[in-house]
DNA sequence: GGATCGCACTTTGCATACAGTCGTCGATAA
DNA sequence: TTATCGACGACTGTATGCAAAGTGCGATCC
């Protein structure tokens, strides 16, 4: 019987759970946010939303909440959810934080990468420079994103890949707003810190992760 | 009539608006987590949590999310809320993700303090000496908050501050589960760090930081 | 005796209901 | 005409209700 022979083989992975609605609520808000449907400063309404998304308040609330968390939206008590308008000091601030955070994960990154993890790593590159060739950006961010979660996972520190991954994020939103042709990712650059992180060389990573974030810095700062 | 004096002089600031229940159980749900009262592993269920609390599910069902987010708890879809159970590894992670951050702190701090700054760094300080001295391990614990925080106000990134604080009060609950007795901060090395902020060393101060939660890393190890 | 199936209980996820608070608009009086 | 007070409407904060999913225990069969 083949079966025998699956159940010995097949890797048994905890499967996968119902997705809870807040979750699919919290993509759905996210994205609307930061399409630009829902501009900084604009009043959420709970009612409105879900009756928009077609739920009940609970998980619209349960997404906001976790959406205050993470700096997207502003919860007023008794006045309801706010998108969050950035300032340009915060947006300073964030990419201090971003240069932080990106700069250690590569350095921890060129420390532990394998050749096969290298490997992997070109090819998102790869894939990503054929996708901005090609002028597909939803494939382009896709990869820049793929790009930036597969170093985090080489760099084997869950909690600094998920602090970094917020922020991130957010910075991609505050940068799309003043440059929403180019949230791609520079891919040269890309290419410059993988040789860095197959030559294990730390220190060079790192400040090239740093000059990365400096570069998304100034181009904000001239918009 | 001495009211329209006090109009006058007086700082008028955005009042306190009714602080939500939620804040409320999540500040009593962790404290009951820090002080071992809810052991990692723990199933805590809404309906019980609600009921000693004396408010409905709802509040409790919004903190334990935040809860989640921050690391407290894990979520596990149609079964609940479990006191996270730190791995080994993990708490290396932390150790390092809180390094990275409190060396970045204090090195804006140095860069940023002013003298008036520095005296009110030495004033946290000395109540906590005295708070260590006298054994009054409440007193000591708040005033080693307050001291992170201050330099953190200093150093001028709220991002930043806020990622801290979060992640070194995971630290804190971590280290006190092996070592109950201290976790009110080593004032000596405090003094230190206060020396190369008054100096405006940001290169010093940095180093003693991350010395600093070096130490901490240390002495987890050993318990 | 041991393993397996099924049932009942527990608990969450989501929906709905109710009450309190805030902002706004209009009426009224100076 | 303008400022102030009050009532109305809208929205949030909290509570409760209901259905589905999960777990554990006991009965049953091998």
């Amino acid at each position: 019987m083949t079966h025998s022979v699956t159940m010995r083989t097949a890797v048994i992975r905890p499967l996968q759970r119902p997705v809870p609605l807040r979750q699919s609520v919290y993509d759905a808000l996210i994205d609307l946010i930061v399409r630009g449907e829902l501009p900084p400063g604009q009043h959420m309404v709970e009612t409105d939303l879900a009756r928009q998304l077609g739920v009940s308040r609970q998980p619209i609330r349960e997404a906001l909440h976790r959406m205050e968390a993470e700096g997207w939206v502003d919860l007023r008590p008794s006045q309801g959810a706010f998108v969050h308008v950035p300032t340009d000091s915060e947006v300073d601030e964030l990419l201090d934080v971003r240069a932080l955070l990106e700069a250690e994960t590569a350095r921890l990154a060129a420390r532990a990468a394998s050749p096969a993890e290298a490997a992997r790593l070109r090819e998102i590159s790869a894939e990503g420079v054929a996708a901005a060739e090609q002028g597909d950006l939803g494939r382009a961010v896709a990869a820049n994103e793929a790009f930036h979660a597969e170093v985090a996972v080489v760099a084997g520190n869950s909690v600094l890949a998920e602090l970094a991954d917020i922020v991130g994020r957010r910075v991609q939103w505050y940068y799309r707003m003043v440059a929403p042709e180019r949230g791609s990712g520079s891919w040269v650059e890309h290419a410059e810190l993988i040789d860095a992180i197959e030559a294990s060389d730390p220190e060079r990573a790192q400040l090239l992760a740093r000059q990365h974030t400096e570069r998304t810095r100034d181009a904000y700062h001239r918009s």
